[in-house]
RNA sequence: GCCCGGAUGGCGGAACUGGUAGACGCAAGGGACUUAAAAUCCCUCGGCACUUGCGGCUGUGCGAGUUCGAUUCUCGCUCCGGGCACCA
């Protein structure tokens, strides 16, 4: 929209261009399976989907504080506020109140949070950045019952062993029990008047400053169930309203947050839990004592060390009902509702009389108005009359459609699904194909997705399976997450729009080339500076390997019985050097992708095939020996330059196709070195080196070792240890 | 603040479980071929210095330690990148 061109036709384009350009590189993808998300028939079955969700009770309806980007005119998820920001177009986000529609994720979350351990494949960055997402703690609700009213006011703390300390009580301002706690009291207009500050000040708040810690009295006051001591209840702006009850129990001289505020506003401050070796004492802290250790001033929990405290102050609580064990994660339900112009639609109606009602099945798709016609307006569906005119499916009245669409990270998460089964017209997904293709064995992306798509795919999994769709849990066995391409200081990415387009260095050296240099230039996982410096060095490369064959092409008429077996020196170095090749080549790929080495290992045997097939035709090396180092070498670099390894198969008279060849295999034998260099090191300094044959003894390294000139230089006196290696 | 990574020549990057640091490539310099250029080939290429020898010392962010021996292991720092962040 910003291009003033509809999205449909700017969309289909791209794809149209994405999709020559991949070709351009001779990606071998399988065409046939291609699927566009935003086409309604890839999200007809995504609105079903959302349908059957909703039938499950796995989507809701509520009216939340969303963070609204007013650049994209949209809500997005927490996970997509980045720094503050939109994380698509770095627009500072505004808090926002409207109504939403909601995934439920947390259904999911101990399940998330528990196969997280299976995902063995994973990097485990990605892993660890999940489990932090996931965010689970475990800990004490407790109740704390209000003076002179029959409210508590229910906390959760994880350190349920420094419940003696507390000295007063913290609530979130959008905490509902303050009208309670302050109606008639002096304090109300104060505490209301805080609350208005507050909740301004969150809306400006800026991400990266945490605001000074502020809080009101409310007057009131409630028991600690522990020690039956009076605690005054204050309402304070760093309690979020958002994570565990809202409430807090205030521990001063063991977290940081209420020991600034005691200090603040003179509150006193009981140390409770005593660190070993160190003796704490009220006035003197400076900072609160987070560590556990021996609880001091604790009743019967006296004596006890912090770990058990947990356990039995839990399980006091429990005995005497105030409170009971209790687990909170930070993972919240992934909101979906988004304001886009360009989306899959909702599939809802409103009906004044039957209220929210489902699309009919037989009625999806809900389609995009202007889909079909490219001119469409480019108005918001909100303000399109014929969009969201319809009738009740129910009562048949008038009514009005959702005009929200469908936050796109829906669509990616089950498009891999879908590959399996890409023109079922019955179903989202053909039960039989997806159980006979999923997992994805490897699944490549960049680490920008680590949490958001990642997340959501796995949970979309789940609730497919759980739909009967799927039969697996985890949708990814095998994860690898590239490393970003930095171009200019910034990263790019696709929704950045500042990707390096590789059509110029195809156009310039063509596919083979540039394939060859991009994996050349660093392992896959590493980010990397782009810079085009230095593919004249894998042009120079193949243009070497082009020479060499045609040199050798008679080799490849020669029909010689390949019999390696009594080979000379020279020959049998070459010989060598092509299994060993082989070796390294298929460990770097298979072990991590590592196609840099791959290469510079096969460059290494080019080297060596010129260095020992040189001018001198009376060492000429034997014709099968180069024939299998050079069709070792078109085998090895096939996967990362076929069409030129495809035509060198040809020029050197195959007629089969390379594509069916298998791999080539190592005769370990072969591979192995004969002669091997020993270094000799003289009280750790490198001072000589010997060859020798590889099945050498130490007895014998020893006595050439001792009979070696120059360790002999170094030695002077005798050699007292002699380690091997 | 907390949790992960990372740091190796002028540059991109190698080095499997502690054992030849700098593979492979780029850039640079010198030379050969050429009328000339391109292409190609050969040589040099971490630093230092009394380099008379194909040798010595030093060197993998900094400082300690373990070890006959450390880029690799341990501890303490510095810097860079990423994630989380008033989460009770």
């Amino acid at each position: 929209m910003k291009r003033g061109i509809h999205p449909a036709s700017w969309t289909y384009d791209n794809i149209d261009y994405m999709r020559d350009q991949l070709k351009a590189m001779g990606l071998s993808y399988d065409w046939d399976r291609e699927i566009a998300t935003c086409n309604p028939k890839y999200y007809r079955w995504e609105q079903l989907i959302f349908l059957q969700m909703l039938e499950k009770g796995l989507v809701y309806r509520k009216e939340t504080t969303v963070n609204w980007c007013d650049d994209c005119k949209t809500v997005l998820a927490r996970e997509q506020v980045i720094d503050g920001a939109c994380w698509r177009c770095d627009q500072q986000v505004i808090p926002k109140t409207m109504h939403g529609w909601f995934f439920k994720i947390t259904d999911y979350t101990e399940e998330l949070l528990q196969d997280l351990d299976k995902l063995t494949g994973w990097p485990e960055k990605v892993v660890t950045m999940q489990r932090n997402w996931i965010g689970k703690s475990q800990g004490l609700a407790c109740d704390f019952q209000v003076e002179d009213a029959k409210e508590k006011v229910t906390i959760f703390t994880t350190r349920p062993d420094t419940i003696f300390g507390v000295t007063f009580m913290s609530l979130a301002v959008e905490h509902p029990l303050i009208d309670q706690l302050i109606k008639g009291r002096e304090q109300e207009n104060k505490v209301r008047s805080f609350i208005e500050k507050t909740l301004i000040e969150k809306q400006r708040a800026s991400a990266d400053q945490e605001p000074e810690k502020h809080g009101v009295f409310t007057g009131s006051y409630c028991i600690n169930p522990f020690n039956g001591e009076r605690v005054p209840i204050y309402v304070a702006n760093f309690v979020l309203m958002e994570y565990g009850t809202g409430a807090v129990m205030a521990v001063p001289a063991h977290d940081q947050r209420d020991f600034e505020f005691a200090v603040k506003y003179k509150l006193p401050i009981r140390p409770v839990v005593q660190p070993q070796g160190t003796e704490l004492s009220a006035t003197a802290m400076e900072t609160a004592s987070e560590e556990p250790g021996t609880l001091i001033d604790s009743g019967d929990f006296t004596g006890m060390a912090s770990a058990e405290a947990k356990i039995r102050i839990i399980e006091r609580a429990e005995a005497k009902e105030f409170g009971k064990a209790h687990i909170t994660y930070r993972l919240r339900d992934w909101g979906i509702s988004r304001q886009r112009y360009w989306g899959a639609p909702i599939p809802i109606i409103y009906c004044e009389k039957c209220g929210i009602q489902p699309v009919p099945e037989d009625q999806l798709p809900v389609v995009l108005p202007g889909a079909d016609s490219p001119d469409g307006a480019h108005v918001p569906l909100h303000k399109q009359e014929d969009f969201y005119t319809t009738t009740c499916p129910k009562c048949g009245d008038c009514a009005r459609r959702e005009t929200d669409t469908m936050d796109t990270f829906v669509e990616s998460s089950w498009y891999f699904a879908r590959y399996t089964s890409p023109r079922n017209e019955q179903a989202p997904l053909d039960k039989k194909a997806a159980a006979y293709w999923l997992s994805v064995d490897q699944y490549i992306g960049g680490v920008e997705h680590a949490i958001l798509h990642l997340l959501y795919s796995r949970f979309f999994t789940r609730v497919l399976r759980d739909l009967g769709y799927l039969e697996i849990d985890e949708p990814f066995t095998n994860l690898l997450t590239q490393g970003m391409v930095i171009k200019d200081g910034a990263k790019m990415s696709k929704s950045k729009g500042n990707v390096v387009d590789p059509s110029e260095l195809i156009e310039k050296y063509g596919a083979d080339t540039t394939r060859l240099f991009s994996l050349f230039a660093a392992p896959p996982e590493r980010d990397l500076e782009w810079n085009a410096q230095g593919v004249d060095g894998s042009s120079r490369f193949l243009n070497r390997v082009y020479r060499l064959i045609h040199q050798h092409l008679d080799c490849f008429n020669e029909n010689t019985a390949s019999d390696f077996s009594s080979l000379d020196t020279r020959n049998n170095q070459l010989y060598r050097k092509t299994h060993q090749t082989i070796a390294r080549v298929t460990d770097s790929i298979e072990k991590n992708f590592h196609f840099n080495t791959a290469i510079s290992a096969v460059m290494e045997l080019i080297n060596q095939i010129s260095a020992l097939s040189g001018d001198d035709p009376k060492n000429a090396i034997e014709s099968a020996v180069i024939r299998e180092a050079l069709e070792t070498t078109v085998l090895l670099l096939f996967p990362m330059v076929p069409h030129f390894c495809a035509e060198m198969w040809q020029l050197t008279g195959h007629d089969t196709v390379l594509d069916h060849m298998p791999w080539p295999e190592v005769n370990t034998e072969a591979a192995r070195e004969e002669e091997i260099t020993i270094v000799i090191q003289v009280n750790g300094k490198v001072r000589s080196r010997i060859q020798a044959v590889a099945d050498i003894d130490n007895q014998q390294i020893e006595k050439m070792a001792l009979a070696d000139e120059r360790t002999n230089q170094f030695l002077q006196g005798k050699s007292p240890k002699k380690l091997l290696w």
